[in-house]
DNA sequence: CATTATTTGGAATAATCGTTCCGAAGTTAC
DNA sequence: GTAACTTCGGAACGATTATTCCAAATAATG
């Protein structure tokens, strides 16, 4: 019965992603919205409930599928090790190749909005702790293995590691040099091997 | 002949210091600086201009003021392997001594405006380039004397340091936990003595 | 004490904000 | 082809935005 949507969703969250990304937030209004996706303010509005809404779906949509890209990187190896260094390469190409150096949007959303957004501050918080899980796992995996130096308490390192890229969002953000980041990533990386 | 100002401009600077941060820079209304400063718009207007200029002005004096209070911090002792800790002391003491959690003044500025606005972006490049070349100088010094690892070069090893800090405002954020800053900190640290 | 210079509070302004609403267009089911 | 329902464009809404302006208050100088 319905006449079908005119529009692909996930592109509609894909434009909005850049927009919000570059001015932020509060910083774009749905005049930029409505300009940015090429969808009349109805069509926002009966899709996505409101601009917060549509900011949360935009946030969802960029999360998951940064997840699902970094997956396929860490996938193509068995080395815990290697895995860990894939997550960061991503990082760092995902960083250098951001031509408009908007940076990471749930990093972003969290530093604009932590004190204001209960929502945005727990799926940031929600997104550290899987991280720092997931390396500790490959931390443990590989240290059992003797592929990673036991030096450190792997739940300590798995944190320190998630620590530096986040460090990276935001030194990237002032300079996307691909080769200071990975100069800096290198010593970081350093620490498994010890 | 003038009738005296009948604010102090640097404890009105802290007043905004504290809106901005917790709101961000779109987040905050002239209102809410009204409120929060207790002046008049005229005032505000008379004395900063307008809202991007207080804001310039209050992250100029938010930064110089952290400058000072960590000054303070690395001149108590001759060590360069503890003037560097001083830095990551102050900075986890800064961050889980912060009730609204509402972090550091320029990386939040930078976070939110680096795309949108020249002068932020450079205030925060600046900070960062003097941030890694005292510490480039202090591990150089260390290397020197022996007291810190020659193991990384001492650029390099710097940016890794700014990188971590960079890390520490972010994931402070989403958890302050002190034993947990400390634990990565500790980490980062072994790195100069390897 | 009067004059001059400045601050200050609050009203006023014009622009922009997020949101709502309605009629026209379109699509499917009967 | 008609009925039922949805999407969609754009006008319209009230609230809020940053900023301006002016009269009243204030303080230092002569």
């Amino acid at each position: 019965m319905p006449k079908a949507k005119q529009f692909d969703e996930l592109e509609v969250l894909k434009k909005a992603e850049k927009v919000f990304n570059e001015k932020g937030y509060n910083g774009t209004s749905m005049d930029d919205l409505v300009q940015a996706t090429g969808l009349s303010r109805s069509s926002i509005y009966d899709t996505f409930g409101d601009k917060h809404g549509l900011f949360l779906k935009t946030l969802e949509n960029y999360q998951a599928s940064q997840d699902k890209a970094m997956q396929q990187q860490f996938t193509k190896t068995d080395s815990y090790k290697k895995k860990i260094r894939a997550v960061f390469d991503y990082m760092i190409n995902d960083i250098v190749t951001d031509k408009t150096r908007k940076g990471c949007m749930m990093v972003n959303a969290n530093m604009e909005l932590n004190c204001v957004d209960k929502e945005v501050a727990e799926m940031a918080l929600t997104t550290m702790e899987e991280m720092e899980q997931q390396f500790a796992m490959w931390i443990k995996e590989g240290q059992s293995t003797g592929e990673i130096s036991k030096k450190f308490p792997a739940k300590a390192l798995a944190k320190n590691l998630y620590n530096n890229i986040m460090g990276l969002r935001v030194t990237g953000r002032n300079r996307p040099d691909y080769d200071t980041l990975r100069e800096i990533t290198k010593i970081t990386l350093s620490l498994l091997d010890q």
